[in-house]
DNA sequence: GAGCACTGC
């Protein structure tokens, strides 16, 4: 036994020991290295998110504001913002906001405020004669802000002077003082209308956030400057008060625009849209909105808009310049995501063409300097966060399982440690599971052994049914007697805990430094999931998790040597490790014309690139020169790959539009088959009942049509249930069929069928499939079970799912997956002369390698000339009859 | 005879 079993048994005898000695003793300072406390660096979530769920996908915005409030759950207001300081104002904080409360505005005094501007030079900047240039498109947009006693004498009169509130604010000279003015009320600056009582409760514990005590420096760097950096920690605030002090001094109102602030995740949006809503005193959806896919809650009021960088992205392809906005705020910009990426690269040449757009990058605190950098040196304002410190501790030696080593640590802190939650780490679902099932054997033993207080453990993954994951918030077990050992709950996740998903009450984290993260290669273009070790910015995120509610702790199965030598800073961008055709039309469609020389801040391997545009090429989406062709500008209007996109878009010259849009759909959300592990033969019988014997793609499509049966939907959830089918993703297909059926009409494709009775409905299904994805094609080898993928030449197998049983020479795939062997996922039967006929290109016989393939796909051809052979020279003969 | 980290339009 080497060094590192021993000290697992030295770790279990511990464990039994403390039963009979102090159980306060903490077994895990034996064993661990302690490192000086961290502060925590982590992305800013005090936006609430509690839960990335699923939520219902209304139709039509007015609904979504319904679903969304019946909805628990999906918006929660963080403790830290509601109304009161949980940390304790210190003595010094206090004398401000009494000073605060002390200087609320004196009506008499208000013109004090107007004089201190009266020295700019710019006649608009006058707050005497500023009324006269914005006055009128103010009372155009129907604002009817104003904000304090001063104004309401001169309303009376006259009622145009609600706009000198905002003549008194001199575009992009405001100071902090100014605007706290108009917050303090007593009417709403933006709406009008009296704020509630409830509003200044709010304001009182915003002006406590960290951010606030720099609201004149953020101005002065926001004013001088078209680019600014900000980093703001856990708790600074940055996401729900950086937009609205960009509000005052950017007066988006008054210039007919909007201020974006995007986020990476459609919760995020969602519910820190809310939750500056409340902090404005306005409705959601009027002066402070949310556009998510689906989803569009604003209106002609909105000033702020928050939303997914996807869906900017989305925006600039029909606003090349992004004219509606005046401000653009890149939240969470650290996360790198393909969107925010593209973004940033766009938002640099958008600047130069537009100077009076200002672009504020926020992010987490290691890679701030490059975002500076990258923004042409851009000023950088950073701000501390506020969490409690995390102690950190490193195993003295590397570990060798880390699954079994993270479950000592669990069980060591439930035996040794005083009260709080533990959050575990693990890479996917199956070694999430499997760690469970463990952990609550082995605490049941320590019950019984030591004493122990109840644990109950919860997996939590994205594939989990919401209600499932609803279960982590349900609060720690009780002890078993009262003042016995305390009773906690554990927590065993994937990465979703890192980001998307905040649990409160965690005190103890365990990270043994792994996480499972999409690799591509694009020389058989093919995208994989590969456990790797984290980066240093994930393992303090992690860290961080532990720190929320009081001081904690946070136990690293590596040494301190690795995190510091062999751990990446910051996580691959998501640009690296991606296909990215998708982003490439994107790109095209957004006005970059050059993209090897476009600026992006990581720019992709050169083969990555070459392989994303001899793809778009050959869905005929880029001609020979790179430029956009027709079907690519088409393409680029749906929310698709390209391949789907292309297929789509070509359905209607095969017949067969209505099912080639639901199987478009049925394809871009995730696995509508369910199969428990606990029912798997019955799974597999339901399944049976739909296959179709051509492949799996026809398989979905009957899915499809018997769950829009009336038998179905009498009472979906059932059905579902009885079916072995997913009915989340099922309801998903259909609103992406829905939005998508909607461009189609947009862009007068024409929705055409052959009616099921026809002897080619299938075929011409298959057929239109190829036009899409006839660059994922294998062929059988021989006689053997192995397919070789067409061109790329990768052996691989058919994946165990697949409905189809008889042997076929060439099959269309829609997955490569790489596990323990390689499988293709999702395929479907085609035939040879349906690859030469529809993709004549890609299938030029003169561009294969010498093999089986050519030679098939050569006998193919002869086959057909001899065929035209015999029918050409009859042909004549016939008519002549 | 297998497995689905997480997002987004």
């Amino acid at each position: 036994m080497d060094r590192r079993s021993d000290s697992q048994e030295h770790g279990r005898s511990k464990r039994r020991k403390t039963a009979d000695m102090d159980s306060r003793t903490d077994p895990l300072l034996a064993d661990m290295k302690e490192a000086p406390p961290e502060s925590p660096e982590s992305s800013d979530d005090e936006g609430g998110v509690k839960l990335e769920g699923y939520y219902d996908r209304p139709a039509t915005p007015t609904q979504g504001k319904r679903v969304k409030q019946e909805k628990k759950n999906v918006i929660v207001i963080p403790e830290t913002l509601q109304g009161h300081d949980r940390f304790g104002s210190s003595s010094k904080k206090r004398q401000r906001e009494e000073e605060e409360h002390d200087s609320k505005p004196n009506p008499y005094l208000a013109h004090q405020d107007e004089k201190s501007t009266k020295e700019e030079s710019d006649p608009k900047s006058n707050p005497y004669l500023a009324h006269m240039y914005e006055e009128e498109e103010v009372e155009e947009q129907g604002y009817n802000g104003y904000s304090n006693g001063y104004g309401k004498a001169l309303n009376r009169t006259n009622g145009i002077s609600k706009a000198s509130t905002w003549a008194r604010f001199p575009r992009h000279k405001t100071t902090a003082a100014m605007a706290k003015k108009a917050e303090d009320g007593p009417n709403n600056p933006f709406s009008g209308k009296p704020l509630s009582s409830q509003y200044f409760n709010i304001l009182r514990t915003r002006r406590n956030l960290p951010v606030h005590q720099q609201r004149d420096e953020f101005l002065g760097l926001y004013q001088k400057s078209q680019f600014l950096v900000f980093v703001g920690e856990t708790g600074s605030g940055k996401t729900t008060q950086i937009p609205q002090f960009i509000l005052f001094d950017d007066k988006p109102h008054i210039q007919h625009k909007l201020v974006a602030c995007t986020q990476p995740r459609r919760v995020a949006a969602m519910s820190v849209a809310q939750r500056v809503a409340n902090e404005m005193d306005v409705n959601l959806g009027d002066e402070v909105g949310y556009s998510i896919r689906f989803e569009d809650v604003t209106s002609q009021k909105t000033i702020l808009k928050y939303m997914t960088d996807g869906m900017l992205l989305r925006e600039a392809m029909h606003d090349n310049n992004l004219q509606r906005y005046s401000t653009i705020i890149l939240d969470e910009a650290h996360e790198r995501t393909l969107a925010t990426d593209t973004l940033m690269g766009l938002l640099k040449e958008v600047a130069q063409r537009r100077p009076d757009l200002k672009i504020v990058i926020m992010s987490a605190t290691l890679d701030a300097q490059r975002f500076q950098s990258y923004f042409n040196d851009a000023p950088l304002l950073a701000v501390p966060g506020r969490t409690h410190p995390v102690q950190i501790f490193y195993t003295p030696e590397p570990e060798r399982d880390y699954v079994e080593a993270s479950i000592r640590t669990v069980l060591q802190i439930h035996a040794g440690e005083p009260e709080g939650d533990i959050l575990l780490f693990l890479t996917g679902e199956e070694e999430i599971e499997d760690a469970c099932r463990k952990i609550n054997l082995e605490a049941d033993e320590l019950v019984r052994e030591a004493d122990a207080g109840p644990l109950k453990v919860y997996p939590l993954y994205g594939t989990l049914p919401p209600q499932q994951q609803q279960r982590i918030f349900d609060p720690a077990p009780a002890p078993r007697k009262p003042g016995g050992a305390p009773g906690r709950k554990c927590i065993v996740s994937t990465n979703i805990a890192e980001t998307s998903l905040t649990i409160d009450g965690i005190v103890y984290v365990v990270d043994p430094g792994f996480s499972k993260q999409k690799v591509y290669n694009p020389r058989i273009r093919v995208e994989s999931l590969i456990v790797s070790p984290i980066s240093k910015a994930s393992a303090q995120q992690r860290a961080g998790r532990a720190g929320r509610t009081r001081p904690g702790k946070c136990f690293r199965l590596y040494t301190e040597a690795a995190f510091k030598k062999e751990l990446n800073e910051t996580t691959y961008p998501e640009f690296l490790r991606s296909n990215i055709s998708s982003t490439v039309l994107d790109l095209k469609k957004v006005g970059i014309d050059d993209l090897v020389h476009f600026d992006l801040m990581d720019p992709p391997p050169p083969e990555t690139l070459i392989r994303a545009l001899e793809e778009l090429n050959y869905l005929a989406c880029l001609d020979d020169d790179g430029n956009l062709t027709h079907l690519g500008k088409l393409a680029s209007e749906f929310p698709l790959d390209p391949t789907l996109a292309v297929m789509l878009i070509s359905s209607p010259e095969f017949y067969c539009s209505n099912e080639i849009l639901s199987l478009t759909a049925l394809l871009s959300v995730p696995q509508i088959f369910v199969r428990p592990a606990s029912a798997r033969k019955r799974a597999d019988e339901m399944k049976a009942l739909f296959a179709h014997p051509d492949g799996d793609h026809l398989t979905m499509l009957n899915v499809y049509h018997a769950f829009k049966s009336a038998e179905a939907q009498a009472n979906p959830k059932q059905w579902c249930h009885d079916h072995f089918l997913s009915l989340r993703a099922l309801q998903s297909a259909d609103s992406v069929r829905q939005q998508l059926r909607q461009i189609m009409e947009r862009e007068e494709l024409e929705l055409v069928s052959a009616p099921f009775e026809h002897k080619d409905y299938y075929t011409n299904i298959r057929r239109a499939l190829v036009a899409g994805f006839f660059m994922q094609v294998a062929k059988k080898e021989g006689s053997s079970k192995t397919y070789v993928t067409v061109k790329d030449n990768q052996n691989v197998l058919l994946h165990p799912s697949t409905v189809l049983q008889q042997e076929s020479e060439w099959l269309l795939y829609n997955e490569f997956v790489l596990t323990t062997k390689n499988y293709l996922r999702t395929v479907t039967s085609v035939k040879a002369e349906w690859l030469l006929d529809i993709a004549p290109t890609y299938y030029d016989i003169t561009t294969f390698g010498k093999g089986e393939v050519k030679n098939s796909l050569q006998r193919t051809i002869n086959k057909i000339r001899r065929k035209e052979a015999t029918k050409g020279p009859g042909r004549p003969k016939t008519n002549a009859h």
